[in-house]
RNA sequence: GCGGAAAUAGCUCAGUUGGUAGAGCAUCAGCUUCCCAAGCUGAGGGUCGCGGGUUCGAUUCCCGUUUUCCGCUCCA
């Protein structure tokens, strides 16, 4: 079986089993949207945990916050999203080559004004010393229609950009019969505004002020408000700012399952250092996040590094964490040294003062940031996809296990009587009452005991108690190990004990 | 966004040379068995992705559209 045909079982699996869904499915769905089921929200739900007790327990100078979807417009113009990607954007269909509609119109225009030159160039060649060039200009007619020609193009470009006119853009490129430089031809797709933010009105629809983005990200938030934590937190420098949360990006190819979506949820750590000590810090934070990466244990190989050469516009250095996926290893979380670029673009855009004041070194500076960014939906999908096994058993039947880590299991344990009859469902939801509050429980009477351990399985249950009769004799049940289908026979007593050392939060932390 | 392919039950798929659809598994109920997907009986579930066209009649042919997959493109 290929890796190909092992993802798209896998991706069959999930919604089989409630994982995830198809946004909208009834409607045919929204492109690349996707809901988590009932047992896709619990393994989210713990993973979220792993990470938020990592970084927010296990280290008392970082603290988290919960900041809003909607900011201020500025924030985006302070952090360079609004001026970046707000291009519009036009396809030749035979090239399939792409252009800025913009570009193809200045382009279009500087070929008029060459033709100018040309005969301005004509013209005092013919004319040689007597030659007047503002007359010239002024009265001959090649001239004077291209002239015209020009600053009409250019008035109408202009106002369609302004107006935000994507069709009068289109018109205007098809009315000056511009072509392809590659394929020559004039077969032209619409013209598209490529911005990756989502915008929507807040308030009076018709007042244009009115307009609000939804954030591409959930680090703005935590840099504007980075000043209240650190006064009301008494943090002092380094420390960080944790935070889970939604962001959205309108992705012109959002694909491979849940990978790239257009709402996606980020688990972000933005640390606040003294200029000059970030790569000291951000050293120390790539090594941090890899061992919690491995600390789960889906195999330390299936991690790499790669440190980006081209950086972005705030950042001196970065790398990304990457994860073989089974479609290759891609981006699971960011490590970047972002520098004071936000906070001293915030400084400069709201003027305010977003200065530390170090006691140390009794001096006042805009701190250096170095973050980490991981996306929650692609560390679901990491998860998943390590865990997805398709196996022989050894009488030549065949399992489809989840062997997801048991601190993430949605479902702990399951409880199961041999057969529902002769006292043993009583015993059993007695069991299940004493777990229930420890662990999040299953309970199953139905079909063979073969076949709803293979239902657990299935769902990645890490372990399954099973009463039978000898249990209203001796008060012992039998344990079964998800993973290597062994079974061992205990007293009830013990039962929480054995499953909390397997699945609890605490014994992963240790590790970190 | 472009090109190619696909869409039939919860899942995997069959099928009708155009005459309103089936299987296996799954689900539910009952009986039986009792430690790794056992058996028997029965039940529920599909206007064949959606919209148009051709036709006496379309799930089937044609056009459009949506979604998904593959390739390209894009990815501060």
């Amino acid at each position: 079986m290929t890796q190909e045909e092992l993802f798209k079982n896998l991706i069959a699996h999930a919604k089989e089993y409630g994982f995830i869904f198809p946004s909208s499915e009834i409607y045919d769905g929204l492109s690349a949207v996707y809901d988590y089921g009932q047992m896709g929200v619990e393994l989210k739900n713990n993973i979220k945990k792993y990470w938020w007790d990592a970084m927010v327990r296990l280290n008392e100078n970082i603290v988290g916050i919960d900041s809003a979807i909607f900011m201020h417009p500025k924030i985006w113009e302070a952090s360079g999203h609004v001026g970046a990607f707000n291009d519009p954007l036009i396809d030749n269909k035979d090239s399939k080559k792409r252009y800025r509609a913009d570009v193809l119109l200045e382009d279009y225009i500087a070929k008029l004004e060459e033709k100018i030159e040309k005969e301005v160039a004509k013209g005092r060649k013919k004319f040689g010393d007597s030659f007047n060039e503002e007359q010239f200009l002024a009265t001959n007619p090649n001239v004077l229609r291209n002239r015209t020609k020009i600053d009409n193009v250019r008035e109408r470009m202009v106002k369609a950009l302004n107006d935000n006119d994507l069709k009068a853009l289109r018109d205007l490129i098809v009315e000056c019969e511009i072509a392809c430089p590659i394929s020559g031809t004039k077969n032209w797709t619409d013209v598209r505004q490529f911005n990756l933010m989502f915008s929507t009105q807040v308030g009076s629809v018709s007042d244009d002020a009115g307009l609000i983005y939804l954030r591409p990200e959930t680090a703005q938030g935590i840099f504007v408000n980075y000043l209240n934590v650190q006064k009301t937190g008494r943090m002092k420098i380094p420390f960080g700012i944790a935070q889970i949360g939604k962001a959205f990006r309108n992705e012109i190819v959002a694909r491979q399952f849940i990978f790239r979506m257009r709402e996606f949820e980020q688990m972000e750590m933005q640390f606040f250092v003294r200029p000059g000590e970030e790569m000291k810090w951000y050293a120390m934070w790539k090594e941090k996040r890899l061992q919690w990466h491995k600390a789960l244990g889906l195999g330390d190989g299936k991690y790499r590094f790669h440190d980006h050469e081209k950086l972005a516009h705030y950042a001196n250095a970065a790398c990304d964490i990457e994860f073989e996926f089974p479609f290759g290893f891609k981006e699971l979380e960011g490590v970047h040294s972002r520098t004071n670029f936000d906070l001293s673009n915030h400084q400069k855009f709201s003027g305010k003062k977003l200065q530390y004041f170090d006691p140390e070194t009794n001096e006042s500076y805009v701190p250096y940031v170095i973050e980490t960014s991981i996306g929650l939906d692609r560390c679901f999908l990491a998860v998943l996809s390590a865990a997805y096994h398709e196996e022989k058993l050894a009488d030549g039947e065949e399992r489809v296990v989840l062997r997801i880590p048991p601190v993430l299991a949605p479902v702990k344990v399951a409880v199961l009587p041999l057969v529902k009859k002769d006292g043993l469902p009583e015993k059993a939801r007695e069991i299940l009452g004493s777990l229930k509050y420890e662990f999040n429980c299953q309970y199953d009477e139905k079909d063979s005991i073969g076949k709803r351990y293979r239902r657990q399985d299935a769902i990645g249950t890490p372990y399954c108690v099973t009463i039978d009769h000898d249990t209203l004799k001796d008060n012992c049940v039998t344990i079964r190990d998800r993973d290597t289908m062994e079974q061992e026979r205990v007293s009830v007593d013990r039962l929480k004990d054995i499953i909390e050392e397997k699945v609890s939060f605490k014994n992963i932390l240790k590790k970190l």
